[in-house]
DNA sequence: ATGACGATTATGTATATACATATTGAAACG
DNA sequence: CGTTTCAATATGTATATACATAATCGTCAT
């Protein structure tokens, strides 16, 4: 009964991932449906001829990928696929645009600094008051307006944003590069343009919109709030999922 | 200069978890910038008196983690930031509404069982001809209608489908449990609400709405596009965005 | 029957060791 | 001076081993 040593798919060359792969696609073709009991370590280690803590290793790896679950002295288990949640690409709106294969453009049209009211507070989510910068600005693709974009920077972790002016670069690509890792929650809903938006992005008032919001952590320091409003035909957003494999 | 031993936050009780968790600490509060180089290996095995092994894996799960690189005989380094990926969970609309607190109800409006037109194949990306499921249905909170459902499946992929009628229960859920595990693709867009939309969700002609569409694939498979329509006020999906630690 | 208890078992973590591999830096050479 | 060669080094992978831990099963006493 012994199975591989010629190898089905070679994917990565090492042992343990040859098993993890081996494993994987059993469990993605369904040919090991949930509640499966995949062999013990013990049984794989004689089927690749290969120690148990190489075994070890793949069935962690697919236990942490959430493919499997591992229970002492009874085994390890296939999961029944359970949380949806897909991996979401925000890619910055020069690379979009660029993408389109048209010329981007920034231009910026509001900026102030002000200490900051109630609703900067809840939108950066401050306790404390403190001076924030707000910018408004324009993202284009060719002619057309792409996207308004609406931003609160928090200058007491980003002091140095005070002193520049955003006229023709966004802040976002400003802010990255100056700040260090961020965590980041993002809000993404639809919405009819007011008068305002519709006149910056030359829409009609009423037109749906589809609005990206996102607030920026560093090291527990809130950063910024943005807001990217999308007239609904410039943009779609795409979001992948895939139970494995990093 | 010997640290820890007193453990700063125990996260997890391994000590390769430790080590992990103090090294990404270090990383996202930014006292690493990104080009940092990282203790060797060695180095860490004296500063945690451990073996490299124990040292090895928690680099090794950093690495996969996207949060350092490394390299051979340089060493390991902090990467920067880059890819701004976010998870986006994406929950079952029954819980949804659930969570809202009211009460929750499904109703079909139409199912016809076909054979695919190109549109079908499109929407699919199937290739051959093929019979399949064609299914719109309405998601109620309480008394209002919360999101509409035009469901495509194909019966070549999920043959039972054809006996079921889906008068009270989704399709979605029926279909997970009895597929094994997916791959999906997710398009999120504004869009307006033309009469037909409108009608069924009781707003009005032209209001924005929120668009979910997912095409699902099971081992290489299409087995399902669905397309959720929801009124702008009744929807927002939250994504979020860390940069490591399963 | 039922409950307590200990043996068994599979996984979880860590160790010391070994060799492979890629890359760097320096020495040797033309 | 430029190139080749080689040794040193840090990571990558695998091994055999050890003990910890949690869950289960059978046994035994109540």
């Amino acid at each position: 009964m012994s199975t591989v040593e010629t190898a089905d798919a070679d994917s990565g060359g090492s042992l343990h991932q040859r098993i993890l792969s081996d494993i994987s696609e059993k469990i993605l073709s369904g040919a090991w449906a949930p509640g499966h009991r995949i062999p013990f370590e013990h049984e794989l280690t004689t089927e690749y001829n290969c120690s148990r803590m190489t075994v070890n290793k793949a069935l962690s790896q697919l236990a942490k990928a959430g493919l499997i679950e591992r229970r002492r002295r009874s085994g390890s288990f296939v999961r029944r696929p359970q949380s949806q949640a897909a991996v979401l690409e925000l890619h910055d709106i020069r690379i979009e645009v660029e993408a389109l294969g048209l010329l981007y453009r920034y231009e910026r049209l509001e900026q102030l600094k002000r200490r900051s009211n109630a609703e900067d507070r809840a939108l950066l989510g401050l306790s404390a008051a403190g001076s924030v910068l707000w910018i408004e600005g324009l993202h284009f693709a060719g002619e057309r307006p792409f996207a308004l974009e609406q931003r609160l920077i928090n200058l007491s972790a980003v002091p140095e944003a005070g002193n520049e002016e955003f006229l023709e670069i966004a802040a976002g690509p400003w802010l990255i590069g100056r700040v260090p890792w961020s965590e980041a929650e993002h809000r993404i809903r639809a919405m009819a343009a007011d008068e305002a938006i519709a006149d910056a992005l030359d829409i009609d008032p009423g037109a749906p919109c589809l609005v990206v919001e996102r607030r920026t952590w560093s090291a527990e320091h809130p950063v910024t709030h943005v807001r990217f409003i999308y007239p609904a035909e410039s943009h779609t957003l795409v979001a992948r999922f895939t139970p494995s494999q990093g």
